[in-house]
DNA sequence: CGCTCTATTGATAAACCTCAAATACAGTGG
DNA sequence: CCACTGTATTTGAGGTTTATCAATAGAGCG
């Protein structure tokens, strides 16, 4: 019972189910299908038939569109209290991208049938996901234009700032990343290389603006990251 | 009234109105403001509030943001049949993006208010508005892998051939993309210069692949194209 | 015909990637 | 507690891609 507890506590805080009454939760909960992931796992992959949407309900997803020629991109980190692949509901695809499991994780999913059948009878269910996929173009966009515009360390800054303001705790030193964050996913993350951001990430220690170790930064100095993150 | 019937036609042509009766279109139609526009005019600049969103009728947009240092990204084209600026609807945010007028065109707005009773009265829109801002996404995701991952050459090479599918005709030397795209165009969507694009193109035109001109593609081999846009 | 905007092309420089090798670190099992 | 092993990270050297700058040529328009 502590457990569906937990759940529905992370479904209530969650702005996807605004509109909806609380005690409606528990329904929509019961009728998706819980999943307990590990580190390392996918949780779909890229080119699969896309089944089910998946609501992350403890953790945190990673999600990455492969290139032929072994390089990836990481296009969002996905964390608790968000919905991912909402495509499966309205067409015939496979899924575009891959879900890896970062850390340890928990999710709900729903076959495209139950997914519809609950939007229509929750109708903010629907327009709120229209909400959220408006508000993944947005950002899409925005990345794509500071990938066009922008030279590396800049946008290994916006990266940091990004991830930072969405997952991170404050610690006495400053703010630190929720998880693990090899300098491998930053560079897929930000459409460089590992070598690139190690320098970059090096060049900030040496200014006392992040202090770093094996997966795993603190920023120090958010102040300064910011203003470098703007001006270049 | 000749008018009127040419813009129903565009209207039922389009997929946006997909599940919704033809003789509800012209209700729709009714409800919402015409417009004819120039060349070169911005239909809504980025940072204005979002009031409003847009059908094209006839005619074509282009979306574009904007960057500090005067760089800017080509995000997309609208062709007639489109939709665009639906953020208006759900947000009380500005415009992310300017929308500018390629050739002339004539656009249909309806303001937030309108477009939100429409949707409830008519509940395929809000539907189909849903697939495509999903499919958006999926255009973004892939492009924005494709800027991480492949050189310019393979990226305009993509990017003429995407224009060319959705926006071209045959004649008899090939098919020729149906609207001005200048050099600074093609380097703007493909996130890179005019002087690079005028090289690669001058490349293709000795390999026969093109023949362009003043701001205007033909192209003249598209299966060396496509070949060369998968491989690099 | 002259004006303006677009395109071409060469030379140069900068940013960044690639490769290679060394080092640091976390976790594991004795 | 320590050595061991597999990753992650650092850093240097060198090369490639692509941007930048500059100058010229060409095309369309009034």
């Amino acid at each position: 019972m502590n457990e569906n507890l937990y759940s529905l506590d992370a479904y209530s805080r969650s702005d996807l189910f605004v509109g909806i009454a609380p005690e409606k939760l528990g329904d929509i909960f019961c009728r998706g299908h819980r999943c307990l992931l590990g580190s390392g796992e996918s949780l779909f992959h890229e080119g699969d038939p896309a089944l089910k949407c998946y609501f992350v309900l403890k953790g945190r997803l990673k999600l990455v569109k492969l290139h032929e020629q072994g390089k990836e991109a990481i296009l969002r980190y996905i964390d608790s209290g968000e919905l991912t692949a909402a495509v499966s509901v309205f067409q015939e695809k496979d899924y575009p991208v891959t879900a890896i499991v970062v850390g340890d994780a928990e999710v709900v999913g729903w076959d495209k049938d139950t997914m519809l059948k609950l939007m229509l009878e929750y109708a903010p269910l629907a327009v709120n996901m229209l909400g959220f996929a408006l508000d993944r173009i947005d950002e899409l966009q925005t990345r794509y234009l500071e990938l066009c515009a922008e030279q590396v360390e800049q946008r290994v800054a916006r990266a940091l700032l990004r991830i930072m303001r969405k997952s991170s705790h404050k610690i006495s030193t400053g703010v630190q990343i929720d998880f693990r964050l090899s300098r491998k996913d930053l560079a897929d993350y930000t459409g460089t290389t590992l070598y690139t951001v190690s320098r970059t990430l090096s060049l900030w220690e040496k200014k006392g603006w992040i202090k770093s170790g094996r997966e795993q930064i603190v920023v120090t100095n958010p102040h300064a990251l910011v203003k470098f993150a703007e001006i270049g």
